[in-house]
DNA sequence: CACAGATTTGACGTTCACGTAAGATGACGC
DNA sequence: GCGTCATCTTACGTGAACGTCAAATCTGTG
């Protein structure tokens, strides 16, 4: 690790991408309702960064990227914010184990705290796979369809050059 | 076409599929609850096959088939009804194009109601498509991760037995 | 410090997609 | 015809995910 001598600078320059914006900027980035930040802090899926002397929320890089994938897994895999919240629990227990590994020596520990990581991000992977696999599906049976469409209208048109050149 | 003389008999022999149950059977048969059934009609999304003499609804293939579209539309894509009935409304009009293919000999009029039918269906699966993408996406960053943890485990191993050979 | 605009905490409202209960009516075996 | 179960219409209730409004407070600027 490189030291980090600047890192509790003041504020002038922040060295580390440390910057927070508040509710109204976090919500216009994230794309959602400062109503919807607020919320999801309610129903404890969101935590701000931190909050300014008088109490104004403030979001970070790291508290925008959980919005992302909050977002995410609502509207693309259609997880219901209960869900999400077993989600990102399991990812923010992922984060710790990931610390606990660099914390500790022992070879087994390490061993273990990897297998957890490994069996919930499977857990999801298989979820999301399955998923895929439904909607691909999907989608070549239309594709199936066009492809009819477009052999019928090409047949139309070679029909309709015949009947022009007799 | 065979000849269809028993099409028209009474009852106890149903020569084409066309037998029907009531919302009972049907919601068993579709996985979906009876007051759905009855929502569904409720807002114009599915209409009964027939009804009995005394005004029960009656379901046959068809509408048990649309009811599983439904489905399908809401939890694998994602639309709300009101989206799904678009789709289905112009799943419809398909079906009428396809009957006014038939009782037309005009080919440009055939091939308007094809490329009708082609421009729908194109609309739709370029839809799917594009959320295939994004999960598929989402998928192989799943499947990354897990490969990792895989490799960090394998990487455990191997070492735990260079240690025991020791 | 004064002021405009952003943010705070409640608290109630809203939409979607049904759930549920009530009372009346239909279907059907005996 | 009768009893039983299924189904009918009508209507109010519900949970999730926010929307909206009000009154107080905070933040940044002149």
């Amino acid at each position: 690790m490189t030291e980090a001598v600047t890192e509790v600078a003041s504020s002038p320059a922040p060295a580390t991408d440390d910057r927070h914006v508040r509710i109204g900027e976090a919500a216009q980035l994230a794309g959602v309702s400062e109503r919807t930040l607020r919320y999801y802090e309610e129903i404890g899926l969101l935590i701000p960064s931190g909050h300014s002397a008088g109490g104004c929320r403030e979001y970070g890089a790291a508290a925008l990227a959980r919005v992302a994938r909050i977002r995410e897994l609502q509207e693309l895999i259609g997880l219901n914010l209960e869900e999400i919240r077993g989600v990102v629990t399991r990812e923010d227990r992922i984060g710790s184990l990931r610390d606990a590994f660099h914390q500790t020596d022992d070879p087994r520990e390490r061993s273990a705290l990897v297998l957890e990581a490994l069996e919930m991000t499977e857990a999801l992977h298989a979820r999301v796979a399955a998923k895929v696999e439904r909607i691909a599906e999907f989608r070549d049976e239309l594709a199936d369809r066009v492809a009819h469409y477009r052999a019928l209208l090409a047949e139309r048109a070679t029909e309709a050059e015949e009947r022009s050149a007799s």
